[in-house]
DNA sequence: CGATTATGATTAA
DNA sequence: TAATCCTAATCGC
């Protein structure tokens, strides 16, 4: 479930848990084993999310880089922690938790630099303070490719995936296919505000619900209930045939009606 | 129990 | 454009 929100959350979550005390690490898999090794009884000294890259620094000097990619997770147990998964590719546990990760796109020890070369590569993330919002509206507009393209593309905006490309996309009443070219500043301006908005209602709620609650218990709707048009048959505001094409590689949700070419 | 799918991204062809 | 990596939940039989 990996879009900014969640990797932001866990650098916040991760720290709650394991900061400034050693953790045992461990291992299941043998390929991050030497990994293991070299974090287990170190301190965590620090966390830090861009867009969907997590860095955990130890008192080692070695900063821990993940990127959980399409199906890598980092989950949290109360100790005594159950057996892991056959997968595991880490497990840090603290003194109350334990944090599994398991399928991660990238899990490397660094040197610290590695956040700053990352970070240097990424768009402004707008859950990071002082992010640039010009230049992502620059970037947008600059651009011929499809703004469903463009915010995908972490080089432009960081931290977006495919279910807040549609979402915010519906919510700006934007067609996917329009290219950069064509949306007005105000058009970009109003998607990087709402990108804001929506990723720290995530972040804050550690799910993705772009529906308004209207009053329900967040807990009391459904997952496929969640959104407007991602992978909805009908648009949640108007009730049109979302359509379903791919635009930047992956399947785009858009309501015709809502979103006019 | 096998097939399918997924909120990601890079590399090869 | 296609192939590839990585895991787990879900769905149909």
């Amino acid at each position: 479930m990996p879009e900014g929100h969640t990797i932001h959350r866990l650098a916040r979550d991760l720290a709650a848990d394991l900061l400034d005390r050693p953790v045992v690490a461990s291992v299941r898999q043998a390929r991050f084993a030497d990994g293991a090794r070299r974090l287990d009884g170190r301190v965590l000294t620090g966390t830090d999310a861009h867009g969907k890259h997590l860095f955990l620094q130890f008192d080692s000097g070695d900063v821990l880089y993940v990127h959980l990619g399409l199906i890598g997770a980092f989950r949290r147990h109360l100790l005594p922690a159950p057996e892991p998964s056959p997968n595991l590719r880490l497990r840090l546990e603290g003194d109350a938790t334990a944090w599994d990760l398991t399928g991660p796109m990238v899990c490397e020890l660094r040197d610290p630099d590695v956040v700053d070369h990352v970070a240097a590569s990424l768009g402004p993330d707008p859950l990071r303070r002082g992010a640039d919002p010009q230049r992502f509206v620059d970037a947008v507009r600059r651009s011929r490719k499809p703004i469903g393209a463009l915010l995908l593309d972490q080089s432009v905006i960081a931290g977006i995936g495919n279910v807040y490309r549609a979402e915010l996309l519906h919510l700006a009443g934007i067609d996917p296919n329009r290219p950069g070219t064509s949306v007005t500043e105000d058009e970009a301006r109003t998607l990087w505000r709402l990108a804001g908005e929506q990723l720290r209602l995530g972040l804050k709620r550690n799910r993705i619900v772009t529906v308004p609650l209207d009053g329900r218990r967040l807990t009391s709707i459904r997952r496929e209930d969640s959104w407007h048009v991602y992978k909805q048959e009908r648009c949640r505001s108007c009730g049109d045939q979302v359509a379903l094409r791919p635009v930047g590689n992956r399947t785009s949700y858009a309501c015709a009606t809502c979103q006019p070419a």
